[in-house]
DNA sequence: CAAAAAAGTGTACTAATTACATTTAAAAAA
DNA sequence: TTTTTTAAATGTAATTAGTACACTTTTTTG
C-alpha cells in the first residue's frame, strides 16, 4: 500500500488574532497591536500570531498565544479566515488562520503588554502592518460589524456594569454612525437582555447613569426559543 | 541570524469542498460526494478534496479541486472554515480548509461524474462521510441559510432562465419552510433584481410559467449603492 | 365543453421603524 | 439659597415593512 500522504509538500501553520478592544472614556475602538522583537521584520508592528505547535489544534494555538500575550482566558474568540497565499510571509510558505477576539481593555494588565511590546492602537490611525495583516484587519472589521449586529458580543468590550450611554457609543463606533438616543434603548430594552442595577455610574455625569448588566443566562434561554438577536439602527 | 522557521513543525494542508446543488424536479437541496478509490476509508464516502500542492494558493486548490471534478469554472466558490484538530485524519495530521461551492446540476456533465465517483445525494438522505466531513456540512448548511438570506446566490443553483415557482421552491428547501406565494413574489420582484423574459417554461404546467433571468449587473449596482439583499419571509 | 392542474394576482391588518424635543437630576457657581 | 450647567432620561405620531389570506386565469386532456 502507498502512502498518499508523503508525496505531498507539508507547510508552517500560524494563527494571527485580530484582537478588538474598546476605549469607553475615548468612545473609539482599538486593535492590540505588537511590535515585533525577531526578524522577519523586526521592529515592524504586527497581530499577535505564532505557530502551530505539535499536538496543537488551531484553536488551541489561537487560545495559547491570546492567554499567553493577555494572561486572560474565557475571552470572546472565533476563527476568521484562512490565508494562504503562497507567498504572503516571504521568509517561508506559512499558512496563517485569523483568529478574532474581543476583550475588554480594563481587563488587561499594562505590565503584561509592555512585556510583549504590545499596544493598544486606535483604528482610526493604524500603522502599517508586516505581510498581509491589515488584509486580516480589514475583514475582521466587517466580520465585527455584521457579528456586533446579529449577536450581543458587543458586551465583550464593556466591563460587566456599563450604562445605556456607554453602550450606545460603543455601537456608534463599530457603525461608524449616529444612533438615536430613544430608539436604541427602545430596542435594546425591549430585548430583555439586559438589567437595570441598583446603582448610578458618576464619574461622566452629575446626574449619574444607571449601570446595566447583560444576562447571558436570558439570552441562551431566549435563542433557543427562536429569538434572533438584532439591533440593525437608524 | 536564527532562522525562526526552521524550529517549528509543518504539518500537510488540504481543501475539502462541499458543493450544493439543487434539483429542481425534486426540489430538494443535493450534496456531490465522492466514494474514495484510495486508503485511508477507501470505498467509504467524502467530501471532494485534495492536498494543496507547492506553489498553489488555498483558493488555486480548492479551485483545482473542484474544476477537476466538475469541468467548470467560474462557479461559486467561497472559504467557509479550516478544521485543525490534531488528530481528524487518522492518517497524519492534516489541516483542511473548508470550501463551499453552488453549482447548478444540470450544468455537470453525467460522465465527469463517474469517472471520479462523484456522485449527487440528497441532504435529507445523506451517508455517513469519514474524518470530519459531516461537521464541515453541517457548518456549511447553516452558511447557506444565511447567505442565501442576504445575498443573492440562490441564482447560482438554478439555470440561468427560471420560474417564480422554482425561485421559491428552491428558497423553500434551503429554508426548510413554506412561504407564502404572494409575499414571496412580491418581495422579490420589488427588488428589481430578476427580469421577466419573453417565454414560459412548459413542462410542469399546462399554463406554463414566465422565465426570468437573474440581472447580475443591476445587482453590482444596487449594492454599491446601499443596497442589501434581505429574503426574509415567512 | 367540462374538468383538472398549476400560475398568477391584491388588499386589509399588524408590527416595526423612524423622526423628533423636553424634562429631570445633581453638582457647581454665583 | 438660587441659578446655571451638564448629561441622562423619556413618549408619541407618522411611515414603512411584513403578514395573512382566496379567487381567477390559462391551457390541456378527457
Amino acid at each position: 500500500m502507498v502512502d498518499i500522504y508523503a508525496t505531498h509538500p507539508r507547510y508552517f501553520n500560524a494563527v494571527d488574532c485580530i484582537i478588538f478592544g474598546y476605549d469607553i472614556a475615548g468612545k473609539e475602538l482599538k486593535l492590540l497591536l505588537i511590535k515585533r522583537s525577531f526578524e522577519p521584520a523586526l521592529g515592524q508592528w504586527s497581530l499577535a500570531g505564532g505557530f502551530v505547535q505539535e499536538g496543537e489544534s488551531l484553536d488551541d494555538a489561537a487560545c495559547r498565544i491570546l492567554c499567553t500575550l493577555t494572561g486572560l482566558s474565557d475571552l470572546y474568540l472565533e476563527q476568521l479566515y484562512t490565508y494562504g497565499e503562497t507567498y504572503r510571509d516571504p521568509g517561508a510558505r506559512v499558512i496563517s488562520t485569523a483568529y478574532f477576539a474581543l476583550i475588554g481593555i480594563h481587563e488587561l494588565d499594562p505590565e503584561i503588554q509592555k512585556n510583549n511590546g504590545a499596544q493598544w492602537r486606535s483604528l482610526s490611525n493604524l500603522p502599517d502592518l508586516i505581510f498581509d495583516h491589515s488584509t486580516m484587519v480589514d475583514r475582521a472589521l466587517l466580520d465585527l460589524v455584521e457579528t456586533a449586529r446579529i449577536r450581543p458580543v458587543g458586551f465583550e468590550l464593556l466591563p460587566e456594569k456599563f450604562t445605556l450611554v456607554q453602550l450606545q457609543n460603543l455601537y456608534e463606533a463599530i457603525y461608524q454612525k449616529p444612533i438615536d438616543k430613544r430608539n436604541f434603548r427602545k430596542k435594546i430594552l425591549s430585548m430583555n437582555l439586559i438589567e437595570k442595577q441598583q446603582d448610578k455610574e458618576r464619574e461622566t455625569s452629575k446626574k449619574g447613569a444607571w449601570y446595566y448588566r447583560f444576562n447571558e443566562e436570558k439570552y441562551t434561554e431566549l435563542a433557543r426559543n427562536g429569538f434572533f438577536f438584532n439591533l440593525a439602527v437608524s
